[in-house]
DNA sequence: CTTAGGACTGGAAGCGTTTACAATTTGCCG
DNA sequence: CGGCAAATTGTAAACGCTTCCAGTCCTAAG
C-alpha cells in the first residue's frame, strides 16, 4: 500500500509538505503543491482518512440516522444528501434504525460515539431523552429534519401552516365534507408532526365553520399500504362519504385514491383527494399536493453540516423553516353535490 | 475523550491486556476480561474504530455501491444489509452512484479507495473495465448482487428461468396474447438483466408456439412512471390489445395497471398484469409477481463479506442462486376470451 | 521433582496522517 | 542596505488503538 511517504519521496518533498499540499491547509508554494499531486496521481495515492481522523481528528464523514429506508421521504433525504457529500469528498455512513428495538438502541449508545462521524442528520425521530444526551456526547454538530430536536438545529416545514393549506384548498373548491387521514401513534417513531398537520386541518375546518367529524378522522403508518386500509375501512363504514380526503402525506393519499377506486369512486368527481410531500408518483396519480422538497431539505442539512465543521464553530442551534409549494393536480376538484 | 489508556487505568490492567478484552482476541483471563468491561462501561467508552483500524487493517465498515435510493429493489437490499450490519456491529457506508456521472467517477476513483472499507457491496450495476479494475484494487472482497460482477462473488436469481416461469403462468391461464414491458437501454446502469428477463419471455412464448409481437415488447426505465407512460402507449396505439402484460419489474406492473385502469380495463378481467420483485405494494395493488427477496438477498451478502473478513481469506468468486417464488395475487387470470 | 508448554500479561513498536515548532528563505519597508 | 514579517519547508511528536515479543506463572506429563 502506497503511504504519503513514498509520495513525498516520489515527489522529493518532506512528508509534511506533501500533507499540506494534499489537504490544501497551510502555505505550500504553487511547485511543490503541483509535484505533490502529480507524484500522488502517478501512485494512484489516494489519503486514508481514517489515519486523517486520528491525527486530524475530522474523519470526513456524516453519519445519517433514519427511521427506515422505504418510505419516500426518508429516500429522497437521503438522495439529497448523498449528492451533497460526495460533492464534498464526504462519505455518508447510514443507520438505519429500522423497527428492531435493539437496533435502535445500539445506534445511539454503540455507533454513534465511535468518534467515526464529524456531524449527525437526524430525520424524523421521536428521541427520548436519553438518546439526545448520547446524540450531543458526541459532542459533534447535528441538524434534525422533519421536526424538533431539542438543543439542535433543525430544518422544518411549517406543518401547521401546511395542512391549513391543503385544507384551505379543499375548502375552496367547495368541500366541507372533509375526511383526514392521520398518523398511527403506535408506529410513529416520528415528531408530532402527525398530530400537528392534524391540528392544522382542525382549525382551517373549523375556521370555514365546518365541522371535523371524529368518524372521518382515521390514522394510518405512513404507508400506502395502511393508508389503503384505513381508506376502505373510511368510504366503506361510514354512513355518509366524504367528498375529499386530506392525507397527511402523498404516500397516505395515494393508498386513499387506490381504495377509492376499488370502491369504484372516481377521482376527483366523486372524491378528491390531496396529500403532502411532493411524492415522484404524484404525477402518475395526477395528485394534489403540497411540494416540500425533501432532497433539498437533505442536502441544505448537508450544507449546514459542512459549514460548521470546515469553520469548526460549534452550530448554533437554529430553526430553518424550509419553503413549500401548492401543486395542483387532478386528483382535487369542485365537489359534484355540494349539498351538505 | 476517554481512550482505552484510561480504561485500563480504570481496570488496574495495561492498555494491551484491554484491547485484547474488548475485542475478545487472544488470552485474557474471565477475571480481566470482566474488570476492563466493566470499567469501559462505567467510563461509557466505546473503541474508535479509526484508530483500530489503523493499527489492525480491519474498518468494520462496509460499502454499499447503488445506483439509486428510490427503486424499491435497491431500498430493498439496503435494509436487509443494513440489518445484517448493525446486528454485526458494522458501519455502513453508502454509496449512492445517482445520474451524476461526475459522482459515479469519484465513488470509483476515490471514495471507495480510502481504505475505509473491509468489503463491498454492489448492487445491479453495470460497471466498466476501469471500475472493476478499481474495485479489484482495493483487495477487499466484493459481493456483487443482481448480475455478474467479474472477479467477483454474486448473489443473484436466475432472471432467464424467472422470465420463463412468469410467462409460463399467464400462457397457462390460457393467454397468448401477451406484451412485455421490458428495461430501458439508455437509463440502464442494470447488467444485462432486461435483456436476460426479455429472453426469457421470448423463449417461454416460443416453446409455446405464441408469436413475440414486436410492437407488444415495450420498454421504461424500471420505475413506476416511467412503466406508466410506455404502457399508455402500449395499450392506446395497439391496432389489437393483449390480454396480459409480463413487466420485468413490479414497480413497471404497477405502472401498468395505473395504465390500464385510466383506459378503463379491469384487472384482470380485461388485462392480466404481473411483474417480478416482491414489491411492498404487490399486495395493495394485488399483484401477481416472482417474489425475490431482496432483503434477503442484501442480508446474504453481508454474511459472506463478513465470513470472509473474520476468517481473513479471500473471497472464491461464487455465484450463490438465490431462491424465488411465484406469488399468485388477483391481477392475472384467465383470459376473458380466448379467441387467438 | 523436573520440565515443557499453555495461559496470561505488559512493554513497546508501529499503523498513516496532521500539526506544532523551529529553521531557513524571501520579500518589502524605510 | 538592515530588519521584520510572511512564506516555505522539515523534524518529530502525537492521535488511539493492535499486536509482536518476552517474561511470569501454573499445570500436567515424565
Amino acid at each position: 500500500m502506497t503511504g504519503i511517504k513514498d509520495v513525498a519521496e516520489r515527489a522529493g518533498l518532506s512528508v509534511a509538505t506533501v500533507s499540506r499540499a494534499l489537504s490544501g491547509k497551510g502555505h505550500v508554494s504553487p511547485t511543490s503543491r503541483e509535484r505533490a499531486r502529480a507524484a500522488a496521481a502517478e501512485l494512484g495515492f489516494v489519503l486514508s482518512y481514517h489515519a486523517s481522523s486520528l491525527a486530524s481528528g475530522r474523519t470526513h464523514n456524516v453519519g445519517l440516522v433514519v427511521p427506515s429506508v422505504h418510505r419516500w421521504f426518508f429516500s429522497a433525504v437521503i438522495e439529497g444528501a448523498s449528492a451533497a457529500l460526495l460533492e464534498a469528498g464526504y462519505d455518508l455512513t447510514l443507520y438505519n434504525i429500522g423497527e428492531n428495538p435493539e437496533h435502535r438502541h445500539s445506534v445511539f449508545s454503540d455507533f454513534l460515539l465511535r468518534k467515526r462521524v464529524d456531524a449527525v442528520i437526524a430525520v424524523s425521530l421521536e428521541l427520548s431523552e436519553s438518546e439526545i444526551q448520547q446524540l450531543h456526547a458526541m459532542h459533534r454538530p447535528i441538524v434534525g429534519i422533519g421536526g424538533p430536536l431539542p438543543g439542535a438545529s433543525t430544518i422544518r416545514i411549517d406543518d401547521a401552516a401546511i395542512a391549513r393549506k391543503a385544507t384551505n384548498h379543499l375548502l375552496g373548491l367547495g368541500h366541507s365534507k372533509i375526511a383526514h387521514i392521520t398518523g398511527n401513534e403506535a408506529y410513529d417513531q416520528d415528531f408530532q408532526l402527525p398530530g400537528t398537520r392534524r391540528s392544522g386541518f382542525e382549525q382551517a375546518m373549523n375556521d370555514a365553520g365546518c365541522p371535523v367529524r371524529p368518524e372521518w378522522i382515521v390514522s394510518a403508518d405512513f404507508t400506502i399500504e395502511g393508508a389503503y386500509a384505513a381508506a376502505r375501512q373510511l368510504l366503506a363504514s361510514a354512513p355518509e362519504r366524504p367528498t375529499a380526503v386530506f392525507a397527511a402525506s402523498d404516500e397516505m393519499a395515494i393508498g386513499t385514491i387506490l381504495a377509492a377506486r376499488d370502491f369504484g369512486l372516481r377521482i376527483p368527481e366523486d372524491l378528491s383527494v390531496m396529500g403532502i410531500d411532493g411524492h415522484d408518483l404524484g404525477n402518475v396519480m395526477g395528485l394534489t399536493t403540497i411540494d416540500q422538497d425533501a432532497k433539498g431539505q437533505g442536502a441544505l442539512a448537508v450544507r449546514t453540516l459542512l459549514g460548521a465543521i470546515t469553520k469548526d464553530v460549534a452550530l448554533e442551534p437554529a430553526d430553518t423553516e424550509h419553503p413549500t409549494k401548492l401543486v395542483v393536480r387532478t386528483s382535487t376538484a369542485v365537489p359534484k353535490v355540494s349539498a351538505s
